[in-house]
DNA sequence: CTGTTAGCGCCTTCAC
DNA sequence: GTGAAGGCGCTAACAG
């Protein structure tokens, strides 16, 4: 039964007007609610459930020019952050009658390319996409030239596109001004690389909590790379193996996380005793780990959301507005993951409660 | 520069076969890949390219009465074991230019109900589906209903359906026979309900191990319901604040097992000295706690894929056969969450390698 | 309010 | 090989 040919001859209005004794202008405006005289209504409606009768949305297109249809482009949809978007989106865009595609760009430029141009083929009526690149000049001008409403998903290309993006600064530096209360000054960072505003932001952060307390970032702590776990993995184990070590490590992306752990389980580190670790995004990892890890969260699910909201504005032609961005705030979670440490013996006679262990690892 | 009108004006076949001296029918053959003569073929392409044409999917799909569409329906996307699926499944529907569609019906049959609407509405080719519950007669009927192929994900409604199925219960045997080696007899299991293939699977696989060693289950320990994580605290916490418990606990479900260690640490059970614990998936959470997690593992982006190329042939009308069920291997990943711990005291004089301590937590 | 009609953009016979 | 014409199913004018 299965497997037959494509779309079978299937009823269509003409049909239901046949079967209703109207014509198919009628049985049109009841499909669409558009103002039918109620016995009309009724009649059309009866001979619409008796046939089985289902609009083809195909034929709707066509003419409307609408597809009601949404793309989701994300780096990899198995990333726990960007299946919670897709979730939230979803959930938005189907109570406005929207579907949703979803493409995985595996963070590769080409593919990328090729999946929008895939889209613009299908006619989407909008896009969210989290673009692999940044300073892509390549992605930038195809994204630019599309004639259907596009949302950022915590990227920043330009300044005539719509976006939500997340106050990674913000969040960064409560994270590391926690630390310094509790007396590190050896904080290390891994993130992505500047050419994606997760990475920027948070190096920006990280720079500036340190620039308040008019102290200097150690370069060799600050990591900007990839956003994925072997980056993770293979900064923490350098990191961890030099003869100076940080007290505390930020792992500056869920996925870095996961590379993070495995290395300091490799160097037999343990959490909070020889390192203090702070992390972002409240997934279910950071909160069940064993102690549980302090993080910055923010909720994804409402960034999914968000920008669903806000393309579905966009695309509704309400706003003509200039581009419009969108904050997710950030907050810190803190949970037993970071000890308090002495501070590192000062050349003036600063002030500092410091308790009379040294700091770093023995 | 967004917002406009949906789809504007855009370039037409019409429009690149005047630019390109000839006729509509001789543009459409170009971009079908249908004998036409190279120069023909050359200018074509040219004007194609030059007036920045796209083919517009929708006006084909009308025609041809194929969407080149898929849809992936499950419970909840951003289960870790769900977005996987959809990665693998994306991966292989794109090569074959498939797009992908996906919805969550929250294991809302309602809402199932109605998203298997809009697909029909939509004339999707194809779908995957994760149904919330075999049982449920209405979504059944509007299943076998559907005039593409459907593909089931690891549930069995019926035997005209293909479907990609893990073995479940064959590691399920493995894990307790595991546990049985290492001394347990005490042993308890948290799954989904019999509704459901997973629940129902791993529930079986679980008695099945006991009576091959001949042994009964204590139903209080074997907890039917559902695979999400508030069922597997609860479960847990009921479990493991009786006056007797388990030795080993087996968590049947990615989900469940954070509902399950969320209750050890209330409860402040330790793994393994309170309580040895399998889990099944070999999701971050399992691999990074510590201890790392035994656990029953399966390749979750090959169900994808695998479903995806099935759907594949499926659509493609190359098979005509029945239902096709494919079988997805589990395996079990040793790690450091079971210890082993001294028989209980039998009857008979059974052989049995028992150290001193005595079962059970202190 | 309701019926009639002309396409939307494309593919696919059918003649040539 | 190539051009001309019909129609997929629907909506949006336009008359009535």
């Amino acid at each position: 039964m299965n497997g037959s040919t494509p779309m079978q001859r299937r009823i269509s209005v003409r049909d239901v007007a046949r079967q209703a004794g109207v014509s198919v202008g009628t049985v049109s405006r009841v499909i669409n609610h558009k103002p039918v005289s109620p016995e009309m209504s009724a009649t059309v409606n009866k001979a619409m459930r008796d046939m089985g009768y289902t609009p083809n949305a195909v034929a709707q297109s066509m003419r409307t020019k609408t597809t009601y249809t949404v793309a989701l482009v994300v780096n990899d949809i198995s990333n726990p952050l960007f299946s919670s978007i897709a979730k939230g989106a979803e959930q938005i865009l189907r109570e406005e009658n929207y579907s949703l595609f979803i493409a995985n760009t595996d963070n590769n430029p080409q593919r990328e390319k090729l999946i929008i141009q895939s889209l613009v083929h299908r006619r989407v009526d909008g896009l969210m996409i989290a673009v692999a690149d940044e300073t892509s000049a390549d992605t930038n001008s195809i994204l630019r030239s599309l004639d259907f409403p596009v949302t950022l998903l915590d990227r920043e290309i330009d300044l005539s596109m719509d976006a939500v993006c997340d106050e990674h600064a913000v969040g960064m530096k409560t994270a590391v001004r926690y630390l310094f209360d509790l007396g590190h000054r050896d904080i290390a960072l891994i993130t992505g690389g500047d050419n994606v505003r997760p990475g920027r932001e948070r190096a920006a952060g990280f720079r500036e909590a340190f620039r308040e307390r008019g102290l200097a970032v150690m370069d060799t702590w600050l990591r900007q790379g990839r956003l994925d776990a072997p980056f993770g993995f293979a900064q923490a184990r350098e990191i961890l193996s030099a003869q100076r070590r940080p007290t505390a490590l930020i792992a500056g992306g869920n996925q870095i996380l996961s590379g993070v752990l495995r290395a300091m389980r490799q160097l037999q580190f343990r959490i909070p005793n020889d390192l203090s670790l702070v992390s972002c995004d409240d997934i279910d990892l950071a909160v069940l780990m064993n102690p549980p890890i302090t993080v910055i969260a923010r909720d994804t699910e409402r960034i999914g959301r968000v920008a669903a909201e806000l393309l579905l504005r966009r695309m509704s032609r309400i706003i003509k507005t200039d581009a419009i961005k969108l904050s997710i705030p950030t907050e810190l979670i803190v949970r037993d993951s970071c000890r308090p440490v002495s501070l590192p013996e000062v050349k003036s006679g600063r002030i500092d409660g410091a308790d009379p262990r040294g700091a770093g690892r023995p």
